[in-house]
DNA sequence: TGAATTCCCATGATATCCCATAAGAACCCA
DNA sequence: TGGGTTCTTATGGGATATCATGGGAATTCA
């Protein structure tokens, strides 16, 4: 199925390498795909994902009026975007400008969301699942309409 | 029919794993499945399921628009949950963050309801029993409508 | 030549594997 | 029906492998 899940608490050490967690690596060599990493456009945080994600972005913006405000929003997301190489250990050199966008300070919290994952600074994170919590137990779980789309649906 | 059923109590040793009751193994297994596990949105305990759920999830996600409020309480079950492995005795590895979760202290209940099942702190569990037939004689018994429910034919 | 990056190795913590034991359930056969 | 035997499960503990992380050496780049 290969996913992102779960939330991971790595250290950001003074050079600026995170270890990427082991499971979200071998999500990647699996598929032999690059891992890229970009700030993401409405949060306080960094996403990473593999290639997929990056043409399927590349795609909806070919789709639009190239001059459109919409087009050029996601445009930032791409020329943000940056390719990690992940050394022998496990590491990802974050440059500095991410950490500042994601307020990193020695601590770097991944979180899974499927196809893609969030670094955020793990307070802020923190806050975020507390209100989601409480958001599902005023209002309730979202319904999952998955109705019959996919049935066998795994992938 | 495959599915989760009964109760099992079982221990949690000081390493924190647990054994997975042989017959919930079994559905897994006959499916090779992978078992998933993840923090309850609205209850004090964990829940386990297939990976038909989870990806249920990243579809409906995916199908939303990603920055309202019923994305983000999906993405927060996404980010609590885990592919668990179960190792040559039928064991797994409660992360700490689980156990804490569900405040279970040397003994793990399994509650099988159906494609899913729950993982409780016994005394909570049984006060919880003890509420729902409570409120079974009080109020009635919620009407059971079985049968015929696909209509469009499935499952 | 200095700063930043990459590579390499060491270490401790933790997860995983492997084997041993014990209790219970299923089985067999007289 | 009874009594023994074998399997399956749950559980405990020790050995081993994996992972995150710190730091130094080598390399690259400007």
């Amino acid at each position: 199925m290969d996913l992102f899940l779960s939330t991971y608490e790595n250290k950001l050490d003074a050079k600026g390498r995170v270890s990427v967690p082991a499971p979200y690596r071998s999500v990647l060599e699996r598929n032999r795909s690059p891992l890229y990493i970009y700030k993401s456009l409405t949060l306080p945080c960094l996403e990473g994902c593999g290639p997929e994600r990056i043409s399927q972005i590349v795609d909806a913006i070919d789709d639009m009026d190239s001059l459109s405000k919409d087009a050029e929003v996601l445009q930032t997301m791409l020329f943000s975007a940056q390719e990690m190489k992940i050394d022998s250990d496990g590491r990802m050199l974050l440059p500095a400008e991410f950490v500042e966008f994601a307020e990193l300070d020695g601590v770097a919290l991944f979180a899974g969301i499927g196809r893609s994952f969030q670094i955020w600074r793990p307070d802020r994170h923190q806050q975020r699942e507390q209100d989601s919590r409480e958001q599902a137990s005023e209002r309730g779980v979202p319904r999952l309409t998955l109705g019959r789309r996919g049935m066998q649906g795994d992938r």
